[in-house]
DNA sequence: ATTACTACTAAACGAGTAC
DNA sequence: TGTACTCGTTTAGTAGTAA
């Protein structure tokens, strides 16, 4: 999200606005910053030098001390951190979580299930996809990815409703819109089969996952699971 | 406010709590870390390796990657870190602003004001001192300073109320808490005399400040005033 | 007083690689 | 795959000092 070489530029213009410089001109000279970020003089003046450089501040230099203020570019940079520490400290839960599992061959319900037009349809709508008739099976082997995929439960989910018709009742289903492998949209759906236990998880998409990521029964698998939806 | 040394840590400790470390053990292999920081898999393995030793993550090394999850101290210093930004985004007006005046004589009347009963009763009650009998006069001599001045009128200050008695009318008189020389806590009071211009301030303290730092007209004097009283 | 240059030292980094 | 060691290189930091 920030670059890694701008941090120690981010950290001196955040000790810049404890003094008021996101504000106001203010008079601050390099040895007196320095002792505030806990360094030597000439490097305070360097850094003021490429803060300067890089456009995060505006600098009147004095035989008093620098006059500075950080311009709007720099309070940009500011802002950016703060939004994303405050996203980070009161959020509920991650943005994202990752989980990785092992492909293998249902009975091949999944299907049926995901065809039916009731669920079709809400898949349509609420994910933005018309799933592919089939879901790729995952079996999750190592407790991580088991714990990881049970703490989902506690996260908003895109409720997908239950239905009956004539013969059954179909239940509700969660669903986690996911990427996997980093390249396609799709989603994790949960409780269309009850009879799996808590280490095996199912994925649509748009496209058949088998063969748009030639997977193969055995395969190791990894979803991104997006948790705000 | 913050260690300096501490700040390249810190950078890691962020990245790794938007990887959610800091609500759940998080499988996150130094690669990745790597990549996300835009450092070697070698620099990010060393990060871990310090953060660890500093008890602000807990770490458990597989042959998949670290299980990594944020430790109480660790999600403290996050927590010191945004609030210390949230106080700084948010605030209307800088915790403190300093200036520097010189050192001049004035009449003398600054005794007078101060020593008058209804105003002194006033300092006791809500400056929590008894002000020496007598104000210290600074003249601002840079723009700046003069700038910085009035800028404070924004600011909230303690009010002191004016009072009438049989023979005139004693006006309202606004007070900012400050620290002058870096040693003495005092005040810097507005508008008793209202025939001084902007670019001169009035100072009191429990003290005679012209003794207790020896000072002579012409000293050159900094007084930081405190805005949050 | 200041700022900031040059020359040098210390610390961080990363390539190669062992496990 | 992974982590993390050694070691040469690069970068950041400091001392001295000119302006």
């Amino acid at each position: 999200m920030i670059e890694t070489q701008s941090w120690r530029h981010l950290c001196t213009l955040l000790k810049l606005a404890e003094m008021g410089a996101h504000r106001r001109t203010a008079k601050i000279s390099t040895e007196y910053l320095a002792r505030k970020l806990g360094i030597s003089q000439q490097s305070a003046s360097r850094h003021l030098i490429e803060l300067d450089r890089k456009g995060w501040i505006k600098r009147t230099t004095t035989h008093e001390g620098c006059l500075i203020r950080i311009t709007e570019a720099g309070v940009a940079e500011l802002k950016k951190l703060y939004s994303n520490m405050r996203f980070l400290m009161e959020a509920a839960y991650p943005p994202s979580v990752t989980i990785e599992g092992i492909v293998f061959s249902g009975l091949g319900e999944g299907a049926y299930y995901v065809t039916r037009d009731p669920y079709r349809r809400q898949f349509i709508e609420k994910l933005g996809f018309d799933p592919y008739p089939g879901t790729l099976n995952l079996k999750l082997v190592t407790e991580y990815d088991v714990k990881t995929r049970s703490e989902l439960e506690g996260y908003p989910a895109i409720e997908i409703e239950g239905f009956t018709n004539e013969s059954r009742t179909f239940g509700p289903v969660k669903c986690y819109p996911a990427i996997i492998e980093n390249r396609v949209k799709g989603a994790l759906i949960s409780a269309i089969r009850s009879h799996y236990d808590a280490s095996v998880v199912e994925i649509i998409a748009p496209v058949c996952l088998r063969k748009h990521l030639t997977l193969k029964d055995g395969h190791k698998v990894k979803v991104e699971i997006l948790t705000t939806p």
